[in-house]
DNA sequence: ACAATAAGTGAATGGCTTTCACTAAAGAAT
DNA sequence: ATTCTTTAGTGAAAGCCATTCACTTATTGT
């Protein structure tokens, strides 16, 4: 009478140790902590092997879908503010960012996808109603969101990318004259990037809307 | 007396087969017709073995951006307008997303490297100088060509994923009402999304920078 | 009780990037 | 001119990766 410590682990077993759910949590933890996604590595993270994932998903990109998912999952859905154009703008654009900051690795994944997580999709809804509420026009919704999706994926990225998009020595100083007084410039004087973006967006948002 | 057919290609070749030049360029052309890079289709594309462009490159990060290099060095550097503030936003943008329009592929890894190739920090120089003419304050010129490049990037990639960024079916109507009416607004009042970021992001920088 | 289905395994396939000892030519030094 | 060093390309291999498939064992439906 042994205690079972078989760890052959073949065959069905008798609870499930996978979800689409778990795995798609799992796998925005990996991106978080090692900035990117392999199977085998995710797979004994979950105490299972590799071929195991393809019983849930078909594959990468579904697992990648997961974790968009997760990541929605994960922030709560902002008060959806009946208010102002201005405030919609901002709290979406502040709820997007908030989320992506945390996983930077993820986002240019993100990005070559289309968005058909339903926790995700549901998010969106949501953010194209609180549009409609505040008035703008219905044929714009799309876009403007699409304005403020890239715009808080490219802050996140960037604020990933630490000292500077652009990299230059000191010894480059004569050769890109102009790039580097601006760069000076701002290390003297720092900007807010997020900020300033959050009102770049709503000054021109409103503006091209209220051309309409 | 044979003619040298001998294609055992051992040894240091009597002519150069490859340069950093050659290999950013193909890496683009790759990047265009089979949107991503492998080494090895490259090393065929250009008549030569996998392990030579170690001769030339650190790795694959670096033909990454031998690549965008080819790409600015292919579009020439457009006429810098020493005009309004307006012209140089809309003048950048629109080089930007000429540029990047073409090569959807290559984004998403541009986007996670600093900038290093002189042709590109060459070009974004010349960016910076426009800003400084047209009255810019200097602090606020790197955030803005940050808010006009991932703008461009993102409508680039919007563009490519066909259809839409989401991806919902007709059953799904009653699941997500409002981006499902969005989503047939805009398909029944097409917006040209490049025109309208052009629009959201000039008013929006106008009244960033004037408001400081 | 039994068939059908579902969840997990193990092994293999074919792709990828990178490394390194090797070869042959070019360029520098004597 | 000869020799030495450096340079550009090769070939083979190591160590990743994602995906597939025949197999096993449990659960579910009849």
């Amino acid at each position: 009478m042994q205690t079972p410590s078989k760890t052959s682990q073949l065959g069905r077993p008798r609870t499930p140790r996978l979800s689409r759910k778990a795995i798609g949590r799992a796998a925005l933890e990996m991106f978080e902590e090692e900035e990117s996604l392999s199977i085998p590595r995710l797979a004994e993270r979950l105490g299972v092997r590799q071929s195991s994932f393809y019983k849930h998903v078909t594959g990468r990109q579904e697992i990648i879908e997961l974790a968009r998912g997760a990541l929605v999952e994960r922030a709560p859905m902002p008060e959806l503010p009946s208010g102002s154009l201005d405030d919609v703008i901002r709290e979406i654009f502040d709820s997007l960012r908030k989320a992506y900051g945390l996983v930077p690795a993820l986002l240019p994944l993100l990005l070559t996808q289309p968005v058909s997580h339903p926790a995700a999709l549901e998010r969106y809804d949501r953010f194209v109603e609180a549009f409609e509420i505040a008035g703008a026009p219905r044929h714009l919704i799309i876009p403007a969101l699409e304005a403020l999706d890239s715009a808080a994926i490219g802050a996140s990225l960037d604020a990933m990318t630490m000292e500077s998009a652009w990299s230059i020595n000191e010894e480059e100083e004569g050769t890109y004259p102009h790039l580097f007084a601006a760069k000076k410039a701002v290390a003297e004087h720092p900007v807010d990037r997020f900020a300033f973006l959050a009102d770049v967006l709503s000054a021109g948002l409103r503006a091209a809307i209220d051309d309409d």
